[in-house]
DNA sequence: AAACCCTTGCAACTTAGTTGCAAATTGATA
DNA sequence: TATCAATTTGCAACTAAGTTGCAAGGGTTT
């Protein structure tokens, strides 16, 4: 069996480059949604350029394998979409003191009841707060 | 009784210039968050400099008249505070096809139960999907 | 009226994303 | 396996939106 960021390119009908495999796999060991600097720094040296990083990403999220999850700061982050709902995902929880985000995953929330003649695609919610670390 | 604007002004202990009394109008009249930009299209030729736009925007979102609802594409948006809970506002509905936005104020939905160690400050919804104008 | 502080506008800068184009790579085919 | 077409990549240049520095302008207080 082939390892699982060749799979994800592969059920996405995506050639399978080194570039991009680095990529997928740079998404699939965060924790939290990356920004393209940030799988860029995460990949070091062998770092594809970015704008093949931006393509990549362009090209996964036409094909639902990566998703947009919030912007923030005027950058985009990204993840997997492979744990996801279609509709919604888990909440995102961003910490105003150390500013690093949290994948809630473990809670859910119910998808807000729209008023006639609306439909849904896709529900985020975004938290800001204080995190475990940065309490005192 | 002194106009909605000024007195706005006032409590955030803010001179009330022409500038900034305009830009608070803008807003008022507004029904869903605006860009920086787009502040600065509504008030067309008499709008202040965009500089002006952004600092008295700070200086708002600081005194918690304003507040940042979202950011997409890269800009910011902005609403008044006045209508809106401490942690949660309103959700925000975008449609994918005329990418207008909608402030869901009648639409509630509950706090996400964090887990152990969080607090939370804010809390924000953004839903995608279709509005009634685009349905068809 | 003088001194002070706040506010404004201009211009220059920053950041993150985006596009155009030519070179390199890939996979398919002969 | 050599060749070819199509896809992918990297560089460099560009864009959009926000941000900062600085000097000029205006109001407030003494």
């Amino acid at each position: 069996m082939k390892e699982k960021a060749c799979e994800l390119l592969n059920t996405a009908g995506l050639r399978q480059t080194a570039p991009r495999i680095a990529i997928v796999r740079a998404m699939l060991k965060a924790t939290a949604p990356l920004t393209q600097e940030q799988i860029a720094e995460q990949l070091g040296q062998t770092a594809p350029n970015k704008t093949t990083i931006y393509r990549t990403l362009m090209h996964l999220v036409e094909k639902n394998v990566v998703h947009e999850a919030f912007t923030q700061e005027r950058s985009q982050y990204f993840e997997l979409a492979h744990h996801c709902g279609k509709i919604q995902c888990h909440p995102h929880f961003t910490c105003v003191r150390c500013s690093r985000t949290h994948c809630l995953t473990g809670a859910s929330a119910p998808l807000v009841e729209l008023p006639e003649g609306f439909s849904m695609q896709r529900q985020q919610i975004s938290i800001e707060g204080i995190c475990p670390k940065c309490k005192n």
